[in-house]
DNA sequence: CTGAAAGCGCTTACAG
DNA sequence: CTGAAAGCGCTTACAG
């Protein structure tokens, strides 16, 4: 005979019982109900065969006892846990962020949990990170940033977890892939710079360049050549931000010939640049110099700003991911490669040819 | 005779197998090593009886199967499931963001694992989404974001889930609360005004305030009184926003009596300020109107702003927060209430008296 | 529609 | 130190 599950339901919790009080399972709920163990359990799971006396009678006692579902006893059991790991290092970047929120709430709709992950702490590679993932037996885990090993890959895989990859190398084999044409937007800059009558484009970026900033940049000299203009590149720092923009503006206005449009890789390099020219140069943007981004986070928007840039298609990105996490393996054939095309927003700081 | 995990360890998975392959279990490894299901869990658990021999061995066939520890049934079997909820709204917002990150990478390195709850949606009330870190097991649930019911609240207290409530209303009985001072930082934002010489000061904030905010605007205006100062408030929009910064003062600059010093609430509304000050009534900070905004987002250090500021110990929150939800429930006697000084960060929007 | 039973993968006294 | 056994809370054929 059981005894701390016997617990008399109707005694309300008292304040020294507390610190000792387990959860409430469906043992105690098909007691007061007066039915089977299964019973209850048919009555959580949509679509199973039960009788709506029996129905209402398990929901009332689970109501009454407060029991909720023990999602993890049942991840155990039906081998399928609803849980989806999603990867990502500067959660508190714009961009992360917004697509953190997008497939969280995507993934809550369609009943499942999102496990954040974080990577790039001192002790937190990736295949640390991933093997956490497993640990928590994901059926699939989103990798928004960093690089995962081709071993770790196939571990999941071979798990039966699905992978995903956003804006990742997509060199890497087994995973599905989800892309921005980011080649297609530089195309795309350097059309508006040469519409707008420019003829000395420049190109900011980092050193150590992910594989999206590097495709960027690489695209935009390749265009630029392809018309015979050869664009100066200034490639400053570990990574994209304000301050890179102001150093790279530096460089770039002290060269013999100064450039008349900057195209840079992400938005917080657009805002130093620009700023870095009015207030150091004493340069109009558009009149002068011409801008473009690409992010488009709130601040691109704003007042002194005004930024022509491309926007991240967040919210097609987010629908994708989670239909590809929930998407049964079998169901599919190949590993899926979807690209996506950024839109451009187009606001103030690109002369009007 | 189990038939499924009964395939032999050696054969390397096979293309078709994939859809069907199962996550390797204890059963397998241990079969492997040649010992019990036993001494494959105790190598798994630190501080449990193995010898140093039997551990290699049942290390070396983990590493060759590829096994991981199911965390799931371990919680099941434990009652402790290492996961933590962290309830938030805006997640894409530059505070709640930083605190997710700094929170979650806290939990990682004390060996836990957060997930994540967007509350805010349709469906997604506070009590839908503590409900959910009730089906999920979770030791301890932290929010953000939301004011809890005290009903849901004694649910998961009850069933012995830690609360922990982070700037929220503090009148809610039960959970843990991490407040900020935030009366503190608006009465020495005064102060500073004051010794800037500064005597018409004005607040500006939101209609539908947050506790939080309208501490600040509350303390704000009665710290002025205290002096003999009537400052002028400008309440508007449903969320603080660069916009309502820049409609508040339209509205302040427009008055009879212009104010020398503005306090507001957030960042983004002190921005909004700024430039609406500059760009529309030819202003200049801090000569003809000093800014203190609060938040410390990152524009704040950026060249055109240069904002004196509030900062979120953001480091001392995500600590205490992770301290409360690791530490056993039996092992504290009340709620703890913990209250957080924010930073005075000063730059450049306050003239120097 | 319903319940008894076996199963999911783990942990942990218990006895050796 | 070690293994057999019972247990955690759930699901799901199976037989009625």
């Amino acid at each position: 005979m059981p005894g701390r599950d016997s617990t008399p339901p109707d005694t309300p919790p008292q304040e020294e019982d507390l610190a000792s009080r387990r959860f409430v399972g469906a043992r105690a709920v098909a007691e007061l109900a007066g039915v089977s163990r299964s019973a209850v359990s048919r009555t959580f799971t949509p679509g199973a065969s039960v009788s709506e006396e029996t129905r209402q009678r398990v929901l009332a006692a689970a109501e009454t006892l407060g029991y909720h579902v023990n999602h993890l006893a049942r991840g155990v059991s039906r081998q399928e846990t609803g849980i989806v790991c999603l990867v990502v290092a500067d959660i508190d970047a714009a961009q992360p962020s917004r697509l953190t929120r997008a497939i969280t709430e995507k993934l809550q709709d369609a009943g499942k949990v999102a496990v954040l992950l974080c990577v790039g702490g001192p002790s937190d590679d990736v295949a640390t990170t991933l093997r956490r993932a497993l640990n928590y037996r994901a059926d699939a885990t989103i990798v928004m940033s960093g690089t995962p090993a081709q071993s770790i890959v196939r571990e999941c895989l071979d798990n039966g977890q699905r992978l995903i990859l956003i804006s990742r190398d997509d060199r890497i084999v087994g995973p599905d892939n989800i892309l921005l044409d980011n080649a297609g937007a530089a195309r795309q800059a350097l059309g508006l710079f040469l519409r707008a009558g420019c003829r000395r484009p420049a190109v900011v970026t980092t050193e150590l360049g992910t594989p999206s900033l590097s495709a960027r940049a690489d695209a935009f000299v390749e265009a630029a050549r392809a018309v015979g203009l050869e664009p100066a590149v200034v490639r400053l720092g570990q990574m994209t931000s304000y301050d890179n923009g102001v150093g790279a503006t530096r460089r770039l206005f002290t060269a013999a010939e100064r450039p008349d449009a900057v195209f840079c890789v992400n938005d917080a390099t657009a805002f130093g640049v620009i700023d870095a020219a009015r207030h150091e140069f004493g340069l109009r943007v558009p009149e002068d110099v011409s801008v473009i981004g690409f992010d488009n986070v709130m601040q691109a928007g704003w007042m002194p700003y005004q930024l022509t840039t491309f926007d991240h298609p967040v919210d097609a990105i987010a629908r994708h991911a989670v239909d590809l996490a929930s998407g049964s393996r079998a169901a599919r054939a190949a590993p899926a490669r979807i690209e996506l095309t950024p839109p451009l927003v187009w606001r103030r700081t690109v002369r009007i040819g």
